[in-house]
RNA sequence: GCCGAGGUGGCGAAAUUGGUAGACGCACUAGCCUUAGGAGCUAGCGGGGCAACCCAUGGAGGUUCAAGUCCUCUCCUCGGCACCA
């Protein structure tokens, strides 16, 4: 083997023989599994975008290719899948901006990125793509949908939901980032619109409680905390007092909510959210009730962001004419309108302590409201005092301390403890043509009737114009053969749902097609399903944290409640995977024009340096700067291994015996260990440098043992799978090294027989020194004062103490 | 404000979990080789110092024979949530 390294060649031949082979192909069914283990690795499937590849977006597929190969070398049954989730916006804007039917602008992007992925060698399953705009796909995606509607979690409502006049389509809570649309970056406006929606906040104590159970990145499931928002505190009646009819209206209460109950006796007023709705029914209640009416309007019209704007100066009206009594001590207290306190959250409305709360604090001091300290601990002629400490000031419960006074107090005023949650209803509908149709028929007489289960998939019409209405009405609403049909229950006219689902819709199950591509009969069949479910390993972006992964497990939880599948979630593990940048530190597009495509780094280094070095390039999380400089290291690095094989190959026999063998050895399995648990803990940086230290080694001892060289191949294959396919068969090998076991390492071998000794005197390294393995606590340590240059530190003077770590190190105080 | 992840050479980063700080790689320097460029090979490469040595993991203290790692305080960067009672 003269011939120099050529990775087109190598890679191309490769590409096709496995192909040719099968290689890749899953295990038809349970059955085949021979009783081996499975291991269900996931990519988090691309939306098939008309830019192509960039070199960032391969990095989390061969991580998973990576771990995937390491695993089935391991001994597991493999399932290794993508496809694509392609139905949402960008998917159509594309399409009317390239005047091209959504449909065929997806399947040439499809072909694209195929094209492109399958220069770099992945071990994917393609019998097992699926495409979320198949019909055959969404028909199960509607299906779904009829189970939430059929058990009441899907429901239309016509509450205020967030528009985004730049998308033309109402958004759920997820799709904002802040006040703006996620998407185009447009100013969200309210807008009361007929809308479906999913009772995700029913699962939220579900969905909560078992992220405990998940290996997750902690930042995920913090960042899944936060969004679901749980707070425990109490419900608190307060009886309202008006000075105009007493008589009729005495039943009127003030409920609020609280995380403070501890702390009622320092309210000193209570405020409204100003859409709270008891406040139309206490219209002849309030005797300023004009007033009240002008700061409503002028709440209404104000936009999200200017209401919520923290620090912002506080404002609010006081009620005139009524009173709310404070059930622990029957003072009466105003009550306020004002903008701080939210509509959605808790009851609407708030019992203010100014004392102890630092927006209550700020209101007080504004409207010249009285602060009553009820905790002790902090100076409230400064500040709010938020702390823990000890009631004051509160009857009986003076002296106790805040955590008991929480719940004494609640019990005290009759109140119920209660908890909340920040997440809210999940916004199912969209006003856009390129999404899975809603499975709804509406009839004059009967109402919502869903399409029966026969009728699925409800298919999305083709037509000439899929720009959107304009009148906050799906497209659909004009294709008058597709939305007039008859009632499935009276045969009377009816129409069809014209409003879409969300581009998170096909995602949230799509995991679960894989197992079961092709089956028409059954969402998954159960015997698959129990095989290979759940995902043993998820990898994809950080971005997915409270939109796709919140949504998954939802539908995940209640296709579990449904008996749908055996397990409460759907993925086990997950690793997140850090973006690449481009060289200028930017992020990669076509805006900045510093895009750099895979093809070309494949054409110029091949697939498997350009896979080594996105391996080597940092931690897998963490997002680093691209560098086509560097890329250089790993081609070296592959090159090397090319040339040692010739050695590998002529000398047959190990060229024995000498002490420098006996170190490669030890190393050779230092380094099986290193690379097998590196892969497991997906620290692919130090397992590729773990073998770059192998290989100089193995360069300097001038020798190779074809075992242990074939051993390093095995090592290297899931980085590399090309190049160690040619040299595997180069060395006279005619199976795949893909079907190869893992190599084993051998624990006795991984120590060596001697160990290296660091001589601290008085804490800094001074001296090393090789004792043999054998050697007792007393020989090391004498050998270690015996050292010259530990000699020269201690002098004449005595040792106070000698320390002697086991096997590693001497620490001699003076 | 609350929560989470971080801060180590010129650069990307390692560090067996308290035991040689900077492995591995890039860049750089010198030499060899080459008609030359490139590639390759050899050596060097945190700072100071001729050297012996000294200093150095954002900063300040502390615990310890020994601290990048543990504790206290503090500064900065990135990410999530945020007038959520």
């Amino acid at each position: 083997m003269t011939k120099s390294y050529d990775h087109k060649k190598v890679e191309s031949k490769w590409q096709r023989e496995w192909e040719k082979a099968e290689i890749y192909k899953t295990p038809a069914s349970p059955e085949a599994s021979q009783g081996k283990s499975k291991c269900y690795v996931l990519d988090m499937f691309p939306y098939p975008s008309g830019e192509g590849l960039h070199v960032g977006h391969p990095k989390g597929y061969i991580a998973t290719d990576a771990y995937s190969r390491f695993k089935k070398m391991s001994g597991f049954n493999i399932l290794h899948p993508m496809g694509w989730d392609a139905f949402g916006l960008p998917a159509e804007q594309y399409a009317i901006k390239n005047k091209i039917q959504p449909q065929k602008a997806v399947e040439k992007n499809v072909a694209r990125f195929k094209e492109q992925l399958s220069l770099l060698g992945l071990n994917y399953d393609w019998e097992r793509e699926i495409n979320t705009t198949d019909t055959k796909y969404y028909k199960w995606t509607q299906w779904i949908f009829l189970k939430l509607l059929e058990k009441g979690l899907a429901y239309e409502s016509y509450e205020p939901i967030n528009w985004c006049p730049g998308c033309q389509t109402g958004l759920s809570n997820e799709d904002l980032d802040g006040n703006n649309c996620e998407r185009c970056g447009s100013l969200v406006e309210k807008k009361p619109m007929r809308q479906w929606m999913l009772r995700i906040t029913d699962y939220a104590d579900r969905l909560l409680a078992d992220l405990d159970t998940l290996n997750w990145p902690e930042s995920i499931k913090e960042a899944q905390r936060n969004w679901i928002g749980r707070s425990e505190g109490s419900l608190i009646r307060f009886r309202i007092k008006s000075n105009r009819q007493k008589e009729k209206r005495e039943n009127d209460e003030l409920e609020v909510f609280t995380t403070r109950p501890d702390t009622l006796f320092g309210s000193t007023y209570c405020v409204m959210a100003p859409e709270h709705k008891l406040l139309d029914e206490w219209k002849d209640l309030i005797e300023n009730w004009n007033e009240v009416e002008t700061y409503r309007e002028e709440m209404k019209k104000k936009t999200e962001i200017e209401r919520t704007a923290e620090g912002k100066e506080k404002t609010g009206v006081k009620l005139l004419g009524i009173t709310a009594k404070n059930p622990a001590n029957g003072e009466e207290l105003p009550v306020f309108i004002a903008d701080y306190v939210l509509a959605q959250y808790g009851t609407g409305a708030i019992m203010a302590v100014p004392a102890h709360d630092t927006r209550d604090y700020a209101f007080a001091k504004k409207f010249e409201l009285p602060i009553k300290e009820v905790i002790s601990g902090g100076d409230i002629s400064e500040e709010a005092y938020t702390g823990d400490g000890e009631l004051v000031n509160s009857g009986n419960f003076s002296g106790m301390p805040v955590a008991e006074a929480k719940k004494a107090v609640t019990e005290f005023v009759g109140g119920k403890l209660k908890t909340t949650y920040k997440l809210r209803e999940w916004v199912f509908s969209r006003q856009r043509y390129w999404g899975e149709p809603i499975p709804v028929i509406h009839c004059e007489r009967c109402g919502v009737v869903p399409v029966p289960e026969k009728d699925l998939p409800v298919k999305l019409p083709e037509v000439e114009f899929y720009e959107p209405s304009g009148t906050g009405e799906s497209p659909l609403v004009n294709i008058h053969d597709w939305v007039n049909v008859k009632c499935p229950v009276c045969r009377g006219d009816a129409k069809r749902e014209t409003n879409t689902m969300p581009q998170w819709a096909g995602s949230s199950w799509y995991y679960l097609r894989y197992i079961d591509p092709r089956n028409q009969d059954a969402l998954v069949s159960k015997e698959k399903e129990q095989y290979w479910s759940p995902v043993d390993l998820y990898v994809g972006g950080a971005e997915h944290a409270t939109r796709h992964l919140i949504y998954a497990r939802f539908w995940h939880k209640f296709l579990y409640d449904i008996g749908a599948v055996n397990y409460l979630e759907p993925f086990n593990r997950l690793q997140n995977v850090g973006l690449i940048m481009a060289e200028d530190g930017r992020k990669m597009s076509k805006r900045w024009g510093n895009v750099i495509n895979p093809d070309d780094i494949v054409e110029t280094y091949g697939a498997d340096t350009l896979r080594v070095y996105e391996m080597f390039m940092g931690p897998f999380d963490q997002s680093s700067a691209w560098s086509t400089e560097s890329i250089i290291g790993p081609r070296r690095f592959l090159e090397k291994v090319w040339k040692l094989a010739e050695r590998a190959k002529r000398k047959k026999e190990k060229e024995k015996s000498t002490t420098e063998n006996g170190k490669l050895e030890t190393l050779y399995h230092q380094t099986i260990k290193r690379v097998s648990e590196n892969i497991e803990d997906f620290k692919f940086n130090t397992a590729i440098s773990g073998m770059m230290i192998f290989l100089n080694e193995l360069e300097k001892a001038e020798f190779a043992s074809k075992e242990m060289y074939e051993g390093f191949l095995k090592l290297l294959t899931p980085f590399a799978p090309h190049i160690t396919e040619e040299l595997w068969h180069e060395l006279g090998n005619d199976t795949f090294i893909y079907n190869e076991p893992w190599p084993a390492f051998d624990q006795t071998k991984i120590i060596s027989d001697v160990m290296s000794i660091v001589v601290q005197v008085n804490g800094k390294m001074r001296a090393m020194f090789e004792i043999g393995r054998g050697a007792g606590e007393e020989e090391v340590k004498s050998a270690a004062l015996a050292i010259p240059e530990v000699r020269k530190w201690v002098g004449e003077n005595e040792p106070k103490k000698v320390i002697y770590v086991k096997e590693k190190l001497v620490s001699v105080v003076l």
